[in-house]
DNA sequence: TATCCCCGGCGTCATGTGAA
DNA sequence: TTCACATGACGCCGGGGATA
């Protein structure tokens, strides 16, 4: 089974602090190998033609679920990292603010002095 | 080396959701 | 209301580390 590629960069995910804008790819505008278009209803005769028909309208939506399965776990994956990179820049900042912070207090005491 | 356990990825089904 | 798509839940499978 083949991948299909990412959709986004690792530039887009980049630990800025701001949560990216997911770029969703564009659907294919071909039908994968091997998918064979359905004959329209009304040439449907036999019980035969109709089963056949009804297989092939499964693999289809099987194959299409396929597809969106993964590419929604791409999506949660990527999601994660984000979050994930989000947390360690608020981590950074915050221990910036606090020796920030500690910085001032211990000028203000000894200037109070 | 064999076995166990955990984890990540996959396919499928059921269901929610928005658009026509 | 119907349809297509997105996603949560479930079970299965293979790989890799830990242990006897």
């Amino acid at each position: 089974m083949q991948k299909t590629g990412m959709a986004v960069t690792g530039d887009e995910i980049a630990a800025t602090g701001d949560m990216p804008t997911y770029q969703i790819r564009a659907p294919p505008t071909a039908l994968p190998q091997g998918v064979v278009v359905a004959a329209s209803p009304g040439s449907l005769h036999s019980p035969q033609q109709l089963a056949e028909e009804a297989t092939r309208k499964r693999e289809l939506r099987l194959m299409k679920n396929r597809e969106a399965a993964r590419e929604c776990r791409r999506k949660k994956k990527e999601y994660v990292t984000c979050l994930e990179n989000r947390v360690a820049v608020l981590e950074n900042q915050n221990k910036t603010l606090i020796e920030e912070l500690k910085a001032l207090k211990d000028l203000y005491c000894h200037k109070a002095e």
